[in-house]
RNA sequence: GGCCCCAUCGUCUAGCGGUCUAGGACAUUUGGUUCUCAUCCAAAAGAUCCCCGGUUCGAAUCCGGGUGGGGUCACCA
């Protein structure tokens, strides 16, 4: 099998994305199965939309969901440098090239000129375009502008009445008509390439063989395409992934989704759920499985298997994963384990009481959905708790509720404080009084808790402690008493 | 608008000419367990397989057209 050498080109541009991760589970998994090199290379050739901390947050992003590569990126490799602005010279070397055998030719028109022409254009009704103007001009007056010192750009040019085509290998065969393709500009004049140039070469001195991208990058693969026949080389294989889908279908955006990779951990989600939650947008398992790790991914994950249609990310299928993999971790792993998560990630207070973090942990793990829930689910534990009085008596009276009360106090009062001992006494008064379970139980919690959902009465007052309860209880009689008066 | 890509339950998807009265998962609803919630178990509901033609003995699956959605048309990637 051919070793095939694979790679994902961020751009600098911001947030980690997302959909940079889910590309690189592709492209890492192409090069796995085949003894290859997966490989991460930075676009950074756009100075205005570069921001110095966005590179770092990629690394991160992809080391938390735990998805590893060969090349590139802060390790190096013999394809050095891994960083396009690190490669001007590369690039003004090959535009040269381009510019020597006729493929390419030196254009001088102004933004602001082009932008006059397009306006024309639209105002003509014709479609805006570069219309060819310096594609065939005198040499003698480009050597004229050159030698003056004038700012230019240089771009590709296009051959004209060709059909461009490349096998796909998501959606087959795909062509274009090359006269309805733009002389693309190749070097801006700043002296920088355009991604277009940088890409093809790139893609080739670093013997990239597949590449796999976004459904975006199809109408610019015939521009590559003509480049690559411009320098004489052999394309690699192209696959075009789907694009991940806003719930209004359009590609998946900051504004309406969350796409940063790293606002998931602070969100307190597990990486392997996230991972095998984007393993399956646009993919499915070729056993039908719908829980698999990373690893189990990287072996059977296959190009064949890519739907061409956009997947919506959908967050509630996220959390179900979420919480099934909070579970299967305290289930393998134990609670110390979930514990530990939480403390790294920083989800428990500083003034948590730790020598019952696992005994909490253990009544509420499966109530979480993600790491961040543990707050809400366990703030009563050790925080004073706001009772409000219409809960307390929702199914009863305030005579009874204040009866029940106290006698639960006094049934608690001086037992050894245990579990089964609290659950023998409240059980006990609870048959002997002959309470309606439903009320009284809940009118106990809601004293206790404040909340009318929680772990289970018996262990969480357990947890909470002899004193606290029973003060808990004396607040809650006062306020029933207020209540009634009032 | 031109060009290109795409089209199965609300969502993620299985399906690659007959085994499909279309299967699974998430979400939803109901029942069981239970002191509530959650977990767990069971069940239900949910898709004219976008529409119309064609090919075929036979189409969700192949072909054509339509419609719808998406992407792209920058000195951004």
């Amino acid at each position: 099998m051919q070793e095939k050498r694979t790679r994902i080109a961020p751009s600098p541009t911001g947030i980690a994305h997302i959909g940079t991760a889910w590309q690189a589970l592709f492209n890492l998994a192409l090069a796995r199965q085949s003894g290859g090199q997966f490989v991460i290379r930075i676009e950074d050739t756009d100075r205005k939309r570069f921001v110095p901390e966005a590179e770092a947050l990629i690394y991160e992003g992809l080391a938390w969901l735990g998805i590893p590569y060969d090349e590139g990126g802060v390790k190096g490799g013999p394809f050095e440098p891994y960083h396009q602005s690190d490669r001007l010279d590369i690039y003004q070397e090959y535009a040269q090239k381009l510019i020597d055998n006729g493929w390419a030719y030196y254009c001088f028109a102004t933004p602001e000129e082009l932008e006059q022409m397009r306006k024309d254009q639209i105002a003509r009704g014709e479609l805006p375009r570069y219309d060819g103007r310096w594609r065939d001009a005198d040499p003698a007056e480009v050597k004229k502008r050159l030698d003056n010192g004038d700012k230019h750009v240089i771009r590709l040019k296009v051959p004209k009445g060709r059909v461009i085509g490349w096998h796909d290998l998501i959606r087959g065969d795909v062509e274009f008509q090359s006269d309805l393709i733009d002389d693309q500009i190749l070097m801006k004049s700043d002296g920088f390439p355009t991604y277009h140039l940088a890409v093809v070469i790139d893609d080739h001195l670093m013997q990239i063989t597949h590449v796999l991208r976004g459904e975006e990058w199809i109408s610019s693969t015939p521009k590559h395409l003509l480049l690559y026949e411009a320098f004489g080389w052999e394309p690699p294989e192209f696959a075009h992934m789907p694009l991940i889908r806003n719930t209004d279908k359009s590609k998946i955006s900051k504004r309406k989704n969350d796409v940063s990779i790293l606002s998931y951990r602070e969100k307190g989600y597990l990486p392997e759920a996230v991972i095998n939650f984007i393993a399956l947008l646009g993919w499915s398992h070729p056993e039908g499985k719908e829980v698999f790790s990373l690893e189990e991914f990287l072996q059977v994950a296959s190009l064949d298997r890519v739907q061409k249609t956009g997947p919506i990310f959908d967050v509630e299928r996220l959390n179900w994963y979420n919480g099934y993999y909070i579970r299967k971790m305290v289930e393998e792993k134990g609670l110390a384990e979930l514990g530990r998560k939480l403390m790294a990630y920083g989800f428990v207070d500083f003034d948590f009481p730790m020598d019952v973090l696992e005994e909490v942990l253990a009544l509420v793990y499966e109530r979480m959905v993600t790491l961040a829930d543990f707050a809400e689910l366990t703030d009563f534990f050790w925080h004073e708790v706001e009772v409000d009085p219409k809960l307390l008596l929702k199914k009863a009276d305030a005579t009874l509720v204040k009866m029940q009360l106290s006698l639960t106090k006094a049934f608690l009062e001086t037992i050894a404080w245990k579990t089964e001992n609290i659950e023998q006494a409240i059980r006990g008064l609870c048959e002997q009084k002959e309470y309606k379970k439903s009320q009284y139980f809940m009118m106990l919690r809601v004293a206790i808790t404040g909340k009318t959902a929680t772990p289970p009465l018996f262990e969480t007052m357990a947890v909470i402690g002899h004193d606290e309860v029973l003060a808990r209880i004396n607040k809650a009689i006062k306020l029933v008493e207020g209540a009634d008066a009032s």
